[in-house]
DNA sequence: CACCCGTGGCG
DNA sequence: TCGCCAAGGGT
């Protein structure tokens, strides 16, 4: 491991003073509900996405006994739209243990935050830092890019390898003895440099604070790192939707725990049209297809195929499910593309 | 440990 | 358009 530049932290410090962000809804506090809430909807999640649920999820849950009391439907209801959605499922067991096995506190160490659901190791050492001052160090992917670049480290980040070496040397880089909010500001500050200036494809490196000690700089292209090999496959797969509906009321079934969109609620989903035809028998001639909607996750490319079943208020379509009113039903955490049939649906007139 | 899990925005 | 990926963690 090469020295590492002493420089670098109380450089990061003061310029995340000076320069960093200071006004974001789940800055200016130290209660540490808050600053987990904010970290755990963070997760993979652009700040700008996370502006539009901070707010609203804190009025319903304002701390960590009432998200922990909530059915969790509610939970999810709120979390609706955002992805990710075991982190919902984790967030709420988290309050649960918080309140069930800690008298409702969280505990002030990243070794006990890491032990609790949906609390990793970058996580746990987040709100270490920024509510009890802890020396620990994130690993995020702004810091991946940030450190990778800085160090010129030529590991591929996917590799497990690589991944403990720049947790070595985020830890390394640390300030050295670290007095009053110099942590909370340092944690920030690596987040800032890479929201704001260390960035993917065009890093401002002219106004960098560590522009003289960036190796990646210093080599001349300082996007070349982090550097990554591995490409991403999505798989296909295309999936019949049956929209049952009546003037008041649409089908819709809980997704099992598992699994793409598990624990929202979802039209009864089939892999094949002969699946979905068998399912409902006669009443398959009564089908109306939609137009098809696009979907792409992490790792799928789902083509939802839409196939309205309009039926009469004593109906039911024969497969597991339950008759949701159209009051309810947008209400319910629902996964983005099903909120969006959902809308158009509803504004669809019956036949007759 | 490789794979799984959403969504929206941007170059 | 389309590939990339963002305050990752669980299994």
């Amino acid at each position: 491991m090469t020295a590492l530049p002493s420089a670098f932290a109380p450089r990061l410090i003061a310029w995340q003073r000076a320069s960093g962000r200071h006004g974001l809804p789940w800055q200016g506090t130290r209660d540490p509900y808050r600053v987990w809430l904010s970290e755990i909807m963070l997760q993979q999640t652009q700040v700008s996405t996370v502006l539009g649920y901070y707010p609203r999820f804190l009025e319903r849950f304002p701390d960590v006994a009432a998200l922990a009391a909530a059915p969790i439907d509610d939970v999810m209801a709120l979390w609706s739209g955002l992805g990710y959605y075991s982190r919902a499922r984790h967030l709420h067991r988290c309050a649960q243990a918080v309140v069930a096995q800690h008298g409702g506190r969280f505990p002030r160490t990243a070794a006990e935050l890491q032990t609790l659901p949906g609390i990793g190791a970058s996580t746990a050492a987040a709100i270490a830092a920024f509510c009890f001052g802890e020396r620990v160090s994130i690993l995020d992917g702004n810091v991946r890019r940030v450190l990778s670049r800085v160090l010129a480290f030529e590991g591929d980040v996917a590799e497990t390898a690589a991944q403990r070496a720049l947790w070595a040397h985020a830890q390394a880089l640390l300030p050295k003895a670290p007095e009053g909010d110099d942590m909370a500001a340092y944690t920030q500050g690596l987040m800032d440099l890479g929201a704001t200036l260390c960035t993917r494809s065009k890093p401002a490196c002219v106004v960098c604070p560590m522009v003289d000690l960036c190796a990646a700089r210093m080599s001349g292209d300082p996007t070349r790192f982090p550097v990554k090999t591995r490409k991403l496959v999505r798989r296909f797969e295309r999936w019949w939707l049956l929209l049952a509906v009546r003037a008041d009321a649409v089908w819709l079934q809980r997704r099992p725990e598992r699994g793409i969109w598990a624990g929202l609620y979802a039209p009864p989903v089939f892999a094949s049209e002969d699946a979905l035809h068998a399912a409902l028998g006669d009443r398959a001639a009564r089908l109306e297809p939609g137009s098809p909607v696009s979907h792409s996750l992490t790792h799928r490319e789902l083509e939802l195929l839409p196939q309205r079943l309009p039926l009469p208020a004593d109906a039911a379509p024969g497969v597991p499910g339950q008759w949701v009113p159209w009051t309810e039903a947008l209400g319910l955490g629902l996964p983005a593309p099903v909120r969006g049939l959902l809308q158009v649906l509803r504004d669809q007139p019956l036949p007759q």
